[in-house]
RNA sequence: GGGUGCUUAGCUCAGUAGGUAGAGCGCUAGCCUUACAAGCUGGAUGUCGGCGGUUCGAGCCCGUCAGCACCCA
């Protein structure tokens, strides 16, 4: 088979793909008798649109993990799915239909949903296309998406149990409103941004007259819903006020000044007021003093009913400036300060969130279920038992500061794409939750309940479904663990979680509090957490800020013009487009070459160092990009000269062309590789993919490729051909099993290449790689000798090279070599040196000529000379400097050796390398004196 | 306010038994050496954020300060 002279990804991926899947090679491992399972769970991407940067670094190394243990042998399972994303999906949706002018109301509940499914094939079809570009290999036929039947069916199942435990409860209470979606969300949809604002002092009067109360808020419209002013109950300022009444500016109701120990008195003036319907702090007050709660806004944000008639109908923001500008003209308003606060923002619409009195539905969190315990209390012990492990543990850290403090979960949503809420309410208000509105009505029945029921009409957060993903796409049914099947028996709990900190608290601590509270089972036993992927300068990545970029753009490559459509179209703030053409052609100014599937993965595995996010690096990709190609070029030597040859396969281990004929370097080769699969499984085990990727790459580039291969090409030369054979056996067998150490990591060019390798190194013993076993190390083939030998042969190898650069010499130049030292171990060096430092003949002589004008170097009991006639005052001064570098070290060892302390209480093996060091030092600089004298330097 | 992480070569980052500071990219000199110019060979570049402590010995352990980033309230 010919290769191509440089590696060309794309015909490669593009042929391996559709092979494997359609081969099955992806699907579940079910073997009853295999004894170890290895199962992921792909986080579901949001069906909202395409793969990211993101999706693309955690698949990297989830595929890893999974070829891995595949190859290994494992029942091996790596779970796909989609995410129906409620809100996310349904706005991109309204916003399609926003385009042409309708409405989702003008749709109707019914015909807007179909439009969201349309979506969900398109957007779902198109994130499955990407991940099979990305080489991953999930059991596609298990495929599951969130609203699926079956898995809808486990929310039922789910939503109805824990509302009969009595931990699912419906209740009015302050939540998170984001008024232009108009739903609830839940705490962790909401971010705090801090944003410069005003802080405004009002003047309250008393209502006898006797003086007025200043106060201070960052939102003066919500006094229309003041229910009380408040100070601390020492605060000397205010004591003799306490119990008094103020008259509220602009609605004339009377308050009282009550006293509570949450007031700041730093903060502002020490009074505040009170909006109990409108903010959670005041929310807490107004219950512990029984304050009344008078919600003043409606849904979307407008001045509702209970305010004055003149601001009713207005927006929050209007009504802002309105009541500002009244108070101002009654002269209530004392003065307005500049002031940096925290602004809630919903997630998804950036909108300002109004904390809004409204009937919701709420997981309870620390309330102690059936068992005694409660749901956050089980997923703290779970993982304080060791049960599940967190990578980097320290994020353990975080999970449980979170449960600790965790509130009440809001899981109601005023949206229509979702799972919609299994619960009836009849006219006189009384809730049936049922699996279906047949078993809702025979509870009711039951109850003595005949009249209507009605729906409601909300659905349940996202996170809700993504919570139970660990048991619901292997098919739970409600009748487990009586009732089972091998899927989930075998991959429950699943091996490994891989997700980026950002969802630890949205989805991890989700999916451990529900699988452990519903199956009695921890959903996985390890998190890997990694960090996030960052553009050049550290920003993260969106399309606001036109930084993101396409994991297929690196693939396939993009030109400039393309680049920056991709990212000026469909902007929320289309004023952003000209800024971000500006950056990107400054970033990208030939836009983005093609380095293929292969190299991105490898990039994103060597990136992933623990605990820190991805500054994404585009020469390094290029630079993996090269590695690949050096891969396939090392092949096609290898190919070159064992193709259609004998390479003594046949021949026994032990015979005339057995392991006895192999060589010092194909036994240090062989060595070295045992080392990398021994360092390899450790790294896997420690999901250090960093050093994994690195401890590949070193092996196939420094040893493999500059060294092996280039003393194989000596041995090749031999006209020995039992030699000769060994050679391509070890350059054949060596390059098969990194192939197959490889390819996690690389999956497309190890299976091509390998096709080609594996049978001549008489190792094709599965259709593809990907079902090979993976190596693994063998100790008795570590070879401490060889290694020895070879770490010499290259210490020589390097005196020689480093001679030649010193006197300037043309790589083209060959010129002769005299050595003295062990002329056993030099004869056999000889061949290597030659064609390694580029010399036209090695000389082994028993001393060096002592008169000659040549460059000399000192290896150990070794000396070299280049035989060229040289200038001799450059030699002397090259010699001057290594013996003052020489004694500088000998100084150093010396000093470190002349403390007692030091010899003393240092280990013995310290104590002795550090002896031996000066040994050598000083055994080298005598010799280096020797010559500089021979030369008589001045 | 509470918490976490980071600070090592020009850039991006390794350095997990405390024992002679590393890689890639970039820079530089020279090479089309019959696997690879996406390459080969040689070379330069570091008060390991500051200060203090523990230790025979600190990039690594402890304390403290500074700067940066993020999370929670």
């Amino acid at each position: 088979m010919e290769l191509a002279k440089s590696f060309e990804p794309a015909d490669i991926e593009r042929r391996w793909y559709p092979e494997w899947e359609a081969a099955g090679y992806f699907d579940a491992g079910l073997d009853a008798d295999k004894s170890a399972a290895f199962c992921i769970l792909l986080p579901p991407p949001n069906v909202t649109g395409t793969l990211h940067m993101g999706h693309g670094f955690n698949q990297a190394i989830m595929d890893a993990l999974t070829r891995y243990h595949r190859m290994r042998g494992d029942n091996t399972l790596w779970q796909p799915g989609t995410d129906h994303a409620g809100i996310a999906t349904q706005i991109v949706v309204e916003r399609q239909l926003d385009a042409q002018g309708i409405s989702r109301h003008d749709l109707g509940r019914e015909r807007f949903l179909e439009k969201v499914w349309e979506w969900k094939e398109f957007s779902g079809s198109t994130i499955t296309r990407q991940m099979r570009r990305l080489g991953t290999s999930p059991d596609w036929r298990r495929e599951r998406f969130t609203m699926d039947a079956g898995l809808s069916k486990t929310v039922t199942e789910t939503f109805v149990r824990l509302y009969r435990e009595g931990l699912i409860y419906r209740g009015k209470r302050l939540v998170n409103w984001d008024p232009v979606l108009r739903t609830a969300v839940s705490d962790l949809e909401v971010v705090q941004e801090e944003e410069q604002g005003h802080l405004w002092h009002i003047r309250y009067p008393l209502v006898d007259g006797s003086a007025t109360l200043t106060v201070a808020t960052t939102r003066p419209e919500t006094m229309l819903g003041d229910t009380a002013l408040m100070v601390h109950p020492e605060d000397e300022r205010y004591r003799h006020l306490l119990g008094k009444m103020v008259r509220l500016p602009l609605c004339g109701r009377e308050i009282p000044i009550i006293a509570d120990a949450y007031v700041d008195l730093e903060f502002g003036t020490g009074c505040v007021k009170v909006t109990p319907a409108h903010d959670f702090n005041d929310y807490a007050i107004g219950q512990r003093h029984k304050l009344p709660m008078i919600p003043i806004l409606t849904l979307d944000a407008r001045i509702n009913d209970n305010a004055p008639t003149a601001y009713r109908g207005m927006d929050r923001f209007d009504a802002r400036r309105r009541i500002v500008a009244d108070l101002e003209s009654e002269g209530l308003l004392d003065k307005v300060e500049a002031h940096v606060l925290k602004v809630p923002r919903g997630d998804r619409t950036g909108v300002v969130i109004e904390p809004m009195l409204t009937d919701q539905w709420f997981v309870a969190m620390s309330k102690p279920g059936a068992d005694g315990t409660s749901i956050a209390g089980k997923a703290l012990a779970c993982v304080a038992a060791g049960e599940i492990r967190f990578f980097p543990e320290n994020w353990v850290n975080t999970y449980n500061q979170w449960l600790t403090n965790i509130q009440d979960w809001c899981i109601s949503r005023q949206l229509w794409w979702g799972h919609q809420i299994p619960a009836w309410y009849g006219d006189d208000g009384r809730i049936f939750v049922a699996h279906d509105e047949e078993q809702a009505r025979a509870d009711a029945a039951e109850q003595g309940y005949h009249g209507l029921l009605q729906r409601d009409p909300d659905v349940l957060d996202t996170w809700y479904s993504s919570a139970l993903w660990p048991f619901s796409t292997l098919d739970w049914t409600p009748d487990y663990p009586a009732c089972s099947n091998p899927a989930l028996d075998l991959y429950l709990p699943s091996t490994v979680l891989v997700t980026g900190f950002d969802i630890i608290f949205f989805w991890v601590a989700r999916m451990v509090m529900m699988t452990r509270h519903l199956t009695g089972r921890i959903p996985f036993r390890h998190v890997y957490v990694h960090g996030l992927i960052r553009d050049a300068e550290g920003q993260k990545m969106s399309k606001s800020k036109g930084n993101v970029l396409d994991p297929i753009d690196l693939i396939d490559g993009i030109d400039l013009e393309a680049l920056v459509a991709k990212r000026t179209s469909g902007l929320m703030n289309p004023g952003q487009a000209e800024q971000i053409e500006k950056r990107t052609r400054k970033e990208f100014p030939s836009g983005i070459p093609a380095f293929g599937t292969d190299a991105l993965r490898f990039t994103f595995l060597s990136l992933a160092s623990p605990g820190r996010d991805i500054k994404f690096d585009l020469s390094r990709c290029e630079g993996y990009r090269n590695f690949c190609n050096k891969l396939w070029n090392a092949s096609r030597f290898v190919l070159m000269h064992t193709a259609g040859q004998d390479l003594g396969l046949a021949l026994g281990v032990g015979g005339d062309d057995g392991s006895a004929a192999l060589s010092c370097a194909d036994r240090w080769i062989v060595s070295q590789l045992q080392r990398t699969e021994a360092e390899v499984a450790q790294h896997y085990a420690d999901y250090r993919f960093d050093l994994l990727a690195r401890a590949i790459y070193e092996f196939v580039w420094d040893e493999f490729c500059d060294w092996y291969v280039e003393l194989a090409k000596v041995q090749l030369q031999s006209d020995s051909e039992i030699r000769i054979r060994a050679t391509r056996r070890t350059l054949a067998r060596v390059l098969e099993t990194v192939l197959r150490l490889a390819h996690p990591l690389l999956p497309f060019i190890t299976e091509e290449l390998w096709q080609a390798v594996a049978p001549i190194a008489g190792r094709k013993t599965h259709p593809s790689v990907m079902l090979a076993a993976y190596p693994v190390a063998q100790a008795e083939k570590v070879d401490t000798d060889s290694e020895a030998r070879v770490a010499q042969l290259k210490a020589l190898v390097y005196a020689g090279r480093n001679l030649r650069g010193e006197m300037n010499l043309s790589p083209a130049r060959r010129v002769p070599l005299l050595a003295s030292g062990d002329s056993r171990l030099l004869g056999e060096f000889a061949p290597y040196l030659k064609a390694l430092c580029k010399l036209a003949e090695v000389q082994i002589v028993d001393e060096l000529p002592a008169n000659a004008n040549a460059p000399v170097a000192i290896v150990g009991d070794t000396k070299l000379m280049l035989q060229i006639e040289i200038d001799l005052a450059v030699e002397c001064d090259r010699l001057n400097r290594e013996i003052t570098r020489l004694a500088g070290e000998i100084d150093k060892a010396k000093a470190k050796l002349a403390n007692a302390s030091f010899v003393a209480r240092a280990p013995t093996a310290v104590v002795d390398q550090e002896r031996k060091r000066l040994g050598d030092f000083v055994a080298t600089l005598d010799k280096l004196e020797a010559q500089r004298a021979r030369l008589r330097c001045g």
